[in-house]
RNA sequence: GGGCGAGUGGCGGAAUUGGCAGACGCGUAGGUCUCAAAAACCUAUCCCGACUCAAUCGGGGUGAGAGUUCGACUCUCUCCUCGCCCA
């Protein structure tokens, strides 16, 4: 994933995702795959703006002095990529291409705008996606955030969702992001059922529910106390309480109101509901454990199956009653599955029937119907800031709505004196009169321009497509060379976009794949998210912990190629580890080590390295090629670590050898290039070869030298181990048995007893069971 | 509260169709080299105990407890702790 190229600079989390992708392509290199390896800035985006805000400057300056920043410091580390394809999307040759993916959307129905409750950010002066608020604090800068109906733009995601969710299957990606991916789409299938509202006539609550089967054990109805008809049927005897209760719960975040833990709170609205598969009156509550953004905002509660339900009953006295076997309803209530009861014409049924039969029924009798429903919202897609790709779009003066001609592309955003945020809610555009007015060329009409832009994650939505063809002017993306390309083999990133950017791109994918501008269904094949690096104190690194440290200090010091080693040597890519001072060093000292192999101190070859295979011992042989095997299998796995560790022992081997194969210390380099570059290169001229390495061949190995003439196996007695012996590798499980029974302590140890069972398994143990 | 993942020496970690736990590195100790030191190189290093020393021998051991199995770091169940995500 390329990187918002912050003020900061790099950090060391960043070289460990780029150093893993930079070794696949290496390494892919060497087996003669044509790698495409690129990089570029996700450059647009609240923190450049904020800065500039605070300090004057325009984010385009900063903008373009933090990417040749962070451009230094990737190029320092050596990494393979191919600069010709470098894009930055606040580039108008880039974003020309995100606004005309827009327009294809709006014109496909989806992008419109609405009216929708969004979260605004008072302090930020924009609104913000429900992604980018967390506990009621904008994401970046943790500023308070509230609810406020404004008109928006908004892309219709959710149309996607059921593809979304379905075609996670194919890929190659770790089971816990596809589960979050699937948490964040929160499909949940049951039926919308109307419960007639007692003396108000036509009128009835609609509630969403996954259980229709428990319906004759719905003994009340909640509403979200936002719920839009909480003012009309409230009695008036109630209206106090009921207006009380509404105001304590809009101070709640959603978290304290659906917390499980706590007690339920309530209040009764005075009217009743009429169940309608029974004809019982049920009161309607409002509660706020029922939120007005879920499902229709209102519930059918069924105290008997569904714990929050029971809770409440309690809580206020209302009835419980069991449509379902299986539980103890004085204790708990009973979610599973059972034989239903009291329930009519379900009676008998288990889950999966009676919820087929209650659908059918409600839609035959008109009501309610089966529903699907997403946790899902639309996405909204407008920013109120300067910083970001202008939308597309023209208000006429006839009060239309009309998209900026495709000819006109890009629609540059404008230089202004001013970028601070209107606070009206207008971005600062709005402010840059000879933009903002203008003539639309294919009507003649006057129009305004729209002045909201773009969020931070358009441009990273389609990047990966751009870089397979980034000086097309013609097209986003050539369909020949897309073709050729994508999918994207390799995707190594952060797991902090495991739901936002990889669902948005997905979703993206999925328009252009509709339009039949890409060929595969999903734009990344394999994912791998690389794990933090921590602090050397175990905690996570910041500035304010004062525990950063900077990849610059490292390849200063040690060079580009420990910095790389050392980051791949830590553990596993995916895992979370702490940084090691002297973790580095002993990576500095291994290539030392690496170093001194091939040259002596003065500068000549090491005398010990032979153009005549056939002097070097077969032990060294053997390591020489388990080294090949192990070093390619691991490398396929990306398990670098363990691909660090088998040249370590290579290299020990080499130390106690008298005598190095010349090809054998070739191979060996070729095996280091991925990891380490700068080194091999070097060394691969000191070897005599011509040219680069990086496009030699990879080694390939003798599987009779991988496996070792004699094994050593363990002989145990009731799955004790007595003793350890050398046979040769091919013997079979008889002559192992044999073997064993010969041993004199086997003898001793058997004597007298009954042999119940043996077990040999080759190359591995004998193990004699005897009572 | 729910979901997912993890827990192995002083530290980072290795070992999976269930078959020798601790590869490799860090750290530590001893040695070689050196006037000395650093660097480098070599050796040792899971814990406990026995033996004058050593070779060696005995016992314990992969978060805790149970289970399956000839055999469990690995599989099953319960619990504890930590991390991430969601509510």
């Amino acid at each position: 994933m390329y990187p918002y190229p912050s003020g900061a600079g790099l950090h060391v989390g960043h070289p460990e995702g780029y150093t893993a992708t930079d070794i696949v392509s290496r390494y892919k290199r060497l087996r003669g795959y044509n790698v495409l390896h690129p990089m570029g800035w996700d450059a647009f985006g609240l923190p450049a703006e904020q800065y500039a805000l605070d300090t004057g400057n325009d984010p385009r300056d900063f903008t373009k002095k933090n990417i040749d920043t962070f451009r230094r410091q990737i190029k320092s580390l050596g990494f393979s990529y191919d600069w010709d394809r470098e894009i930055s999307t606040t580039d108008p040759d880039y974003y020309k291409w995100t606004q005309w993916i827009f327009i294809q959307m709006y014109n496909k129905g989806l992008a419109y705008v609405d009216e929708v409750n969004v979260n605004w950010c008072e302090a930020l002066g924009t609104v913000l996606s429900n992604e980018e608020v967390i506990n009621g604090l904008s994401e970046r800068g943790n500023h308070p955030v509230v609810r406020r109906p404004m008109r928006q733009w908004v892309l219709r995601i959710t149309a996607y969702a059921e593809r979304l969710l379905d075609d996670l299957e194919g890929l190659d990606w770790s089971e816990s992001i596809k589960d979050m991916q699937r948490n964040w789409i929160g499909k949940s299938v049951g039926a919308e059922v109307h419960f007639p509202i007692e003396g108000q006539e036509g009128m009835h609550v609609t509630v969403f529910t996954t259980r229709p089967d428990t319906l004759f054990g719905a003994t009340y109805c909640v509403l979200a106390p936002e719920h839009e008809y909480v003012n009309v049927i409230t009695t008036v005897d109630r209206q106090d309480a009921i207006a009380l209760y509404r105001e304590k719960a809009s101070h709640k975040s959603d978290l304290e109101r659906t917390d499980l833990g706590k007690d339920k709170t309530g209040e009764f609205t005075g009217a009743y509901a009429i169940n309608p598969v029974n004809g019982e009156r049920t009161p309607i509550w409002i509660a706020d454990y029922v939120l007005a953004g879920y499902g229709t905002g209102a519930i059918m509660a069924v105290p008997g199956h569904d714990q929050r339900d029971y809770e409440f009953a309690v809580n206020f006295n209302l009835p419980i009653v069991e449509v379902l076997k299986g539980g103890d309803l004085k204790k708990e209530a009973y979610a599973g599955d059972g034989e239903h009861v009291n329930s009519g014409f379900l009676n008998g049924l288990t889950n999966v029937p009676a919820i087929a039969k209650m659908i059918a029924w409600l839609e035959a009798e008109g009501k309610g119907q089966g529903k699907t429903t997403y946790r899902l919202r639309d996405w909204l897609f407008s920013r109120q800031r300067y910083w970001g790709e202008p939308i597309p779009i023209l208000h006429l003066e006839d009060g239309t709505m009309k998209t900026v001609p495709e000819s006109e592309l890009p629609l540059i955003l404008p230089d202004t004196e001013s970028i601070r945020p209107s606070g009206t809610g207008e971005s600062p555009l709005a402010n840059v009169a000879d933009w903002v007015n203008t003539i639309d060329s294919e009507t003649g009409m006057k129009a305004r321009r729209e002045t909201n832009t773009m969020p931070q994650w358009a441009g990273s939505c389609w990047y990966y497509l751009r870089f397979i063809d980034p000086h097309n002017d013609k097209e986003f993306c050539s369909k020949e060379l897309q073709e050729q390309w994508m999918p994207v083999d390799l995707y190594i990133g952060g797991a902090e976009h495991a739901v936002l950017h990889l669902l948005y791109a997905r979703f993206w994918h999925k328009v252009l794949y509709d339009l039949g501008f890409v060929s595969t269904k999903e734009p990344f094949h394999k994912l791998i998210n690389q794990g933090m690096i921590l602090g050397e104190n175990n905690e996570k690194m910041s500035k304010s912990r004062g525990n950063v440290i900077n990849p610059d200090v490292i390849v200063n010091k040690f060079g580009a190629d420990t910095l790389r080693m050392y980051e791949m040597f830590m553990g596993p890519l995916e895992a979370t580890k702490p940084w090691s001072d002297t973790g580095v060093e002993g990576s500095h000292r291994f290539l030392s080590r690496v170093w001194r192999m091939f040259v002596r101190e003065d500068g000549s070859l090491n005398p010990k390295i032979s153009g005549d295979d056939s002097k070097a011992s077969v032990a060294f042989k053997r390591i020489w090629h388990k080294s090949i095997k192990k070093i390619t299998e691991d490398l396929e796995g990306l398990r670098f670590n363990t691909v660090i560790s088998q040249l370590m022992i290579f290299v020990n081997e080499a130390y106690k050898t008298d005598v190095l194969p010349k090809k054998a210390l070739k191979d060996f380099v070729l095996m280091l290039a991925p990891l380490a570059p700068h080194l091999a290169e070097e060394l691969w001229e000191i070897l005599g070869e011509k040219g680069t390495v990086t496009y030699a061949q990879w080694p390939t190995y003798d599987v009779a030298l991988t496996v070792d003439d004699e094994t050593e196996i363990v002989v145990q007695v009731n799955g004790k181990i007595i003793e350890r012996i050398n046979i040769p590798t091919t013997m079979e499980q008889d002559a192992m048995q044999e073997l064993a029974y010969d041993l004199d302590k086997v003898k001793e140890l058997t004597s007298g007893k009954m042999v119940v069972k043996v077990i040999a398994v080759k190359g591995k143990l004998v193990n004699i069971v005897v009572k």
